[in-house]
DNA sequence: AATCCCATACCGAGTACTCGGTATTTTTTA
DNA sequence: TAAAAAATACCGAGTACTCGGTATGGGATT
């Protein structure tokens, strides 16, 4: 069974599953009570879901299913590429983890490892910060006429860090993490710290550490 | 053609598309800059695409496709579903925009529309707010200990109103304003407005308006 | 009727942030 | 080498936020 509320996503995963002859699709769902619904019918062995879904969240499903249907392995697939999440889903009760950049093979695999018992976490791969990311390459400072040392500002910013805190990390004077912050506003037509705050989200400057 | 960083969704999708007999998939890719490589060579007629992908920004490739490649139709797809995208996505000269929660069918329908010339943007449909949303229901407010008020109020930080705006708005004393913040502060264990902010994002308490 | 929860309100004292501006030095680019 | 960009630094004055605490009244629940 698969859970998302990415209507394309499930029907496209779908598709791949049913290619392979040890799968069979039983069963499909937009959202968490969609999910609780179905298995009031029938339960499937694995449910593949994701844990950010409307009208009833993924993370309090998975904790009814473990509660009431301990036979049924969860595998969450995640847009997050966190291995630290893994802790927090094993305390919940949830087989395994994958985010959803990885690749089918390895999917099927993992599916067949917590469907025999087994559990999937890769905890060996330690979470390495925005080498690949478009907000630290030159391009992106173009686009937004920012330099590498506001970027850095914002990250520490995003991170909750006073100015003072990080005048103090980065040996500067608060003056001048100010003079930076004022020149990220003014840059980005921004208003404030919120502002910052946001930009940095959705540009992949910060990412939720579990 | 299909770009997205999220492997599964990529190989998913064309298997999708595969089934219909008059698309032919002609190539993927995960991030912007394997976009470009692949169109040295070849030209698809319709290139579906997200906007948000690494190491080469979704619109950034898209604005260097209209201007290299002006055959190639552009069809975005997002996981927001925020019609106000239509705007911003048509002065980039993209053919068409679908949220990630579409079913297949309209999506295969779409491709041929743009393929044939024509446009695809979703205006009559209203964005509604948050009627189905988890943080809403009462199971999100038990989960955090939280009021509909506090989550009244949240929102109204998280569109960036100080304190003395919300305040003004709600027709009561920015010394109650204050208090509330304090206590979702202390109920969710947070440290200070970045924090809230964060909060609200991630349980889509605030979604971004293009 | 008593208790609890929520909304409202306030205090005091302090820190953080904002935003107009100025300036100098260092680094990078042409 | 000269010019431009980036980094650094500062001023003044004001608003916003924080966080410990206190309190009351109304509505819901037991």
């Amino acid at each position: 069974m698969v859970a998302d509320d990415h209507t394309l996503f499930v029907d496209g995963l779908c598709g791949l599953l049913a290619l392979q002859p040890d799968f069979d699709i039983i069963g499909k769902a937009s959202n968490g009570k969609e999910v609780l619904h179905f298995l009031n019918s029938r339960l499937p062995e694995v449910l593949i879901m994701d844990l950010n879904m409307p009208i009833l969240d993924g993370q309090i499903t998975a904790e009814k299913i473990v509660g009431s249907f301990p036979s049924i392995k969860i595998l969450v697939l995640s847009m997050y590429n966190a291995p630290s999440l893994s802790t927090r889903l094993k305390s919940i009760g949830i087989k395994g983890y994958l985010p959803k950049d990885t690749d089918a093979d390895l999917l099927f695999s993992v599916i067949r490892e917590i469907s025999s018992g087994n559990y999937y976490f890769r905890e060996k791969e330690k979470y390495i910060p925005g080498l690949n990311r478009f907000a630290e390459t030159d391009a992106f400072l173009k686009k937004y006429n920012l330099t590498h040392r506001e970027i850095e500002i914002l990250k520490l910013i995003s991170e909750n860090l006073s100015s003072k805190q990080i005048a103090s990390k980065l040996f500067i004077s608060l003056f001048t993490v100010d003079t930076h912050r004022k020149n990220m506003i003014q840059k980005l037509k921004l208003s404030g710290k919120t502002d910052l705050i946001k930009f940095a989200i959705q540009n992949n400057l910060w990412q939720k550490q579990f």
